[in-house]
DNA sequence: GTAAAATATGAACATATACCGATATTCACA
DNA sequence: TGTGAATATCGGTATATGTTCATATTTTAC
């Protein structure tokens, strides 16, 4: 009987230790911001090297690339390097599908 | 003439408008803090007074609060007045199932 | 090796945020 | 109407955050 039960008002509630706190209100910080959230919306499709993202999105190359940081400590996007050009994915299935649904849950609205 | 030729080679993602934007991003904020997440995570199961919430989580009374108006403006929570008493419950469902998938996902870790 | 590119990093700044103490407001009821 | 209980609000403060400019680092081509 110790096997996952995912009933709609079902107990979940053992005490939010401290770690899984943080890890979670990390993670839902980080897509807690406009700049972010494109980021991510444009790495839906297919992967974007820096300055692609810059010019697509109309941000500075050091706002991009910081933001990248970000989303890359949290294990959110990844990147491949083709010479001296770094393209960048997403590395997050859970995260990208929560980004979706609530993104289609808010524009047919 | 515009130059509004970024919408050429995705088919499912429409540009992102500003409203959806900043609705997305602020609903993702309001999860984004540890105070906020313990709130609602007590908030899964059963209402509460903003006392009770207080006294249950060891939050100053103005801090509950304040994040309950927080919440509320996002329509996150609702409450329920009984004499000077307000009983507060969540008001999204889908919010609070994003909530405790992510919980699930980084406790199982 | 040097130069050019792409990207990363650091410092500075302005803004946003969360918390607190104190006070104001609202409501029920004698 | 006045009083106490519960909640909301305000001012202040410390911290966190996002952006920018300037510069450093990394990699490839020559």
């Amino acid at each position: 009987m110790e096997e996952n039960n995912e009933a709609e008002e079902n107990e979940i509630s053992e005490d939010l230790d401290e770690e899984t706190l943080f890890v979670v209100s990390q993670t839902f910080k980080a897509l807690g911001d406009p700049t972010r959230i494109r980021i991510l919306h444009l790495l839906f499709n297919k992967e974007y090297s820096v300055n692609e993202i810059a010019e697509t999105l109309h941000l500075r190359q050091s706002t991009v690339s910081h933001q990248l940081r970000f989303l890359k400590n949290l294990r959110l996007v990844k990147y491949r390097r083709a010479g001296t050009t770094l393209f960048y994915s997403h590395d997050d299935e859970h995260v990208m599908n929560m980004l979706k649904q609530t993104l289609d849950h808010a524009c047919h609205h």
